[in-house]
DNA sequence: TATATTATTGAAAATGATTATCAATAAGGA
DNA sequence: TCCTTATTGATAATCATTTTCAATAATATA
């Protein structure tokens, strides 16, 4: 259970971060948060708007890449490319690394497959990883992308 | 010394990839690999037809993004996407991981490190990945991009 | 080597995702 | 409730990448 969008007074995790940012919490940021929080997949802003549009029609598509971007520029959602010419965008609750994952990408059809059935040692390398670049470069790494490409079983078939 | 873009008879390294596909080998082609062969940084469509256009100014723009997707279809070329709007791209010789590299890239200025000096825990776990991904989901890999995200130093002070 | 076939090319137009503009609206503090 | 100003939505503008199509040039063939 998720809460309804439009819970008074006790407020969603997100409203400290935007308060605190001099952000305000309007209709259109409540419901973008909503479709991202609902849906665990990696939607496009067309998507999203679409998603959007069907709980609250007043919503428009260059409100929904704004939100966007701000929810990007905030940390509070991770914006991916998979190379189809279309930005992609996920909530990146940190919480505990649940629901992170990685990606197996098909440049054949464009399949995309996550898998977040990492060995233990992938996560810890990371965190290793993140260390050192992060010791190295003066870099404050937020967050990190992972993707394998390649070809699926059917589009192996049909290849040279 | 990476030889001339125009020896007679011998032939390039990519010649029989080509002539295998039923690909022409043309001025163009030769042009564009040599130019992503000589610079090693991932360049844009645009940059890379600026310097095709200085030793061959008769090459247009289209033709600089078609042999480009030809040459990621071939996989003699990688394209990634750093998140400015642009693609990039990079020749991508397998030959011994030489120039493999992964990115670190600050979201303030938009300012890409690459670095290679990988962990050998690193490669391995990578090798180690793919072989589990590609047996468990029939994927034939054959890249991947590892990215960091994060501020850089100097985009670190100006944040909040 | 000359010729036929057809992949490739370049210029210009089209596309499609994302961004800027600007007047109207509504959040949140006083 | 009123005021200030962030936010919004419709539209137009951008800008990277694709498509179109007639002209050209790389190979195969004679």
């Amino acid at each position: 259970m998720h809460g309804r969008w439009c819970e008074r007074g006790s407020g969603k995790w997100w409203h400290g971060k935007f308060r605190g940012g001099g952000y305000r919490i309007t209709m259109p940021r409540q419901i973008i948060l909503q479709v991202l929080d609902e849906s665990k997949k990696h939607l496009s802003a067309e998507e999203i708007y679409l998603k959007v549009h069907q709980i609250y029609p007043a919503i428009g598509l260059t409100t929904v890449y704004r939100t966007l971007e701000l929810l990007v520029k905030m940390g509070l959602v991770f914006k991916f490319d998979f190379g189809d010419g279309r930005a992609r965008y996920e909530l990146s609750k940190d919480d505990k690394d649940s629901n992170h994952h990685h990606h197996l990408i098909c440049t054949g059809c464009g399949r995309v497959i996550d898998y977040d059935d990492f060995i233990d040692e992938e996560i810890e390398l990371i965190k290793k990883t993140e260390r050192e670049l992060s010791k190295k470069h003066g870099f404050k790494i937020r967050n990190h992308i992972i993707q394998f490409y390649g070809l699926c079983k059917e589009c192996n078939v049909l290849e040279d």
